[in-house]
DNA sequence: TTTTTAGTTTATAATTATTCTAAACTATAA
DNA sequence: TTATAGTTTAGAATAATTATAAACTAAAAA
C-alpha cells in the first residue's frame, strides 16, 4: 500500500490525475531491480496478459507519452520504426547489434569522453549517449 | 559520361545490376559536395520533381534498402517512426534537439572518446556514434 | 544475334505502428 | 452532491513500410 502511495505521489507531482490505469502501469514499469526496454506492444502484452482488467492500446499510448514527458521514461534512438523506450533514463550507452538489430545495455563508467563539441548557440548539452555498433 | 561509368562500375561490385532507376538514385545521392539527410519521402520528392520519368514509390524503397546493404549509406539512429538515411557513411556524430527533435551533424573529430566498453563474446566494434541531447 | 533466365520495376493491396475522435467515465473541486 | 475538467475507450483514420504478382529488362546461353 506503501508503493501505491509512492507512485501516487510521482504522478500527482507530474500534474498527472492517478488512474487505476496509470497506476497499473506505474507500477509495472518502475518497480523493476533490471532496467526495462520496450515497446508499446510488448509493454501492452505483459499488461494485459493475466486475467486482469485490460487496460485499452490507446491509453497505453497516452501514458507511455505522459511518462516520457514527466521524464520517467526514455525514448530509446533506434534505426527500427517502430518506439522503443526505457526505464532507464540516466544517461547510458547501448551496443547496437547490427546483424540482431538488438539493443543492450552499456554501463555508464564502461564509457568515457575527453572531447566534447560546444553546443549551437543558445543550446545546452543535456546528456550524451554513445551507440557502439557491434557485427560478428 | 564517366562519372556515369564509374557508377556503373559501382553498383556491379556490389552485385547489383545497373538499372535506369539505380543509376538515376545514385547520380542523385552520391554526386553531391554536402552529406544529405533524408527520409524516403523526400528522397521521391526530390527525384520524381522534374519532367523526369518518375521512379516508382516502391523501387526507391527497393534501392534505398539495397544501397544501404552495400554500404552506401547509413541509416540514421532516432526517436522517431520512420527510417532516416544519410549519405555520409563515415562514423560521425549527431546533436539531436530534443524540443525540435532535429538533428545536426557534428564533425568526427569533434568527440573524443578515451574508454571504450569490451564488446560481448563473438562480437566486434565496427564504429561508434555519439548522439548528444541538447535543449533551450 | 536471338532466346532464355533471373533479376527488377511497378501499381496496388496489405500490414504495422501510431494518432485521432467523440462518447462514456471518473477524480477532484466547488 | 453536483459540476467540470481530465481520462479512458473502441474503433476509425493516417502514415510508413512491406508484400504481391504481372510486366519488363539486363545479362547469360544458345
Amino acid at each position: 500500500m506503501n508503493q501505491k502511495n509512492g507512485i501516487i505521489n510521482k504522478l500527482r507531482t507530474s500534474g498527472l490525475r492517478p488512474t487505476k490505469q496509470r497506476i497499473l502501469l506505474a507500477q509495472n514499469l518502475f518497480i523493476r531491480n533490471k532496467t526495462f526496454h520496450f515497446t508499446v506492444e510488448k509493454l501492452e502484452k505483459e499488461i494485459n496478459k493475466n486475467g486482469n482488467e485490460k487496460v485499452s492500446l490507446a491509453t497505453i499510448y497516452n501514458t507511455v507519452e505522459a511518462f516520457t514527458k514527466a521524464g520517467y521514461l526514455k525514448e530509446i534512438l533506434t534505426s527500427k520504426n517502430k518506439s522503443y523506450y526505457d526505464t532507464n533514463i540516466k544517461s547510458h550507452h547501448h551496443f547496437y547489434d547490427e546483424t540482431t538489430k538488438e539493443l543492450t545495455d552499456i554501463n555508464y563508467n564502461q564509457v568515457k569522453l575527453n572531447k566534447l563539441p560546444t553546443p549551437p548557440k543558445g543550446k545546452k548539452i543535456k546528456s550524451f549517449e554513445v551507440v557502439i555498433r557491434i557485427q560478428k
